[in-house]
DNA sequence: CCATGAACCTGGTCGC
DNA sequence: TGCGACCAGGTTCATG
């Protein structure tokens, strides 16, 4: 489902509901879930243990307690959030942790999603790249790691280990802003382009989140909560629509096994 | 190093 | 209405 912005909004929510609370229980429905640890490491380590904070790194949540963390990648479809009382639908739970009189829920209809459980952040900082929306993401640091990479450009903006958090909305998005074919080779592309691609990419994903994400099908974070990003996609979603600059029609093709959308007129390689 | 295909899962949609 | 094929916002692993 989500990429950085959803799950940005994801984080902030449910920080909100946990942040200096203590769970004393995990209750486990699809034992997958939990990919590194078990029931027992948890009442080991976990519980009674205070949420002293909750951030987001690329797409994963970070459930930080004093000497451990808890990491949630939501993969395709899991949501987290937090009520007041269990639904009486229980369908797609995968977990949840009771907190106060309260609920922090796991639903995740794919059950792709998992849980991990780190001493600190240096395993996922070690396989994940650059954080988009940090100061380190200049023009210049696009423009030279570029340079050492061969392949589709598309491709690298999917590989976590370049650039952390996004996914295929906002890398159609983003390559449609900056008019670049999606399968143009990373090494190809003029320095203008290049420069063009870095403000696509924090334009997009800045105001998606300002916009708190994009919510398409029937998809919700939070039970009030709807992401209205969607209204401002330009090519994601709209094959056989008008290209909003060039009024060509947009294609879907498929680039690195995943639905691509963009304008063949405007986006040459 | 890079590209491709399969695997992990369930549900929605489209064509016949 | 039913059924099969294909699609879905992600990641990882095996194979050329």
């Amino acid at each position: 489902m989500p990429e950085l912005p959803e799950v940005e909004t994801v984080t902030n929510s449910v920080k909100k509901h946990i942040l200096n609370k203590s769970f004393n229980s995990l209750e486990l429905f699809w034992p997958k879930t939990l990919d590194n640890f078990t029931i027992l490491d948890f009442n080991q380590k976990i519980k009674g243990k205070k949420v002293v904070n909750v951030f987001r790194r690329a797409k994963y949540i970070i459930i930080q307690f004093e000497n451990i963390l808890i990491a949630v990648h939501l993969r395709m479809t899991g949501k987290l959030y937090a009520v007041d009382s269990l639904e009486k639908d229980q369908k797609h739970i995968s977990l949840y942790l009771p907190f106060d009189n309260k609920y922090l829920i796991y639903k995740d209809t794919r059950k792709f999603g998992r849980f991990y459980m780190y001493d600190n952040m240096d395993i996922l900082n070690h396989k994940l790249g650059i954080e988009p929306l940090s100061e380190s993401f200049t023009q210049k640091w696009l423009i030279e790691n570029m340079k050492k990479k061969k392949r589709q450009i598309k491709s690298l903006l999917f590989d976590q280990s370049f650039i952390s958090g996004l996914g295929n909305i906002y890398i159609d998005e983003s390559l449609w802003r900056a008019e670049i074919h999606p399968l143009t080779a990373s090494h190809k592309i003029s320095k203008p382009k290049v420069k063009a691609l870095h403000a696509s990419i924090v334009k997009v994903l800045s105001d998606s989140i300002k916009l708190g994400g994009s919510t398409i099908r029937d998809y919700t974070y939070d039970f009030a909560y709807v992401g209205n990003y969607a209204l401002n996609l330009k090519v994601f979603g709209k094959q056989g629509e008008k290209c909003p600059r060039c009024k060509y029609k947009i294609t879907k093709t498929k680039v690195a096994q995943r639905g691509t959308h963009y304008c063949k007129k405007c986006q040459k390689k």
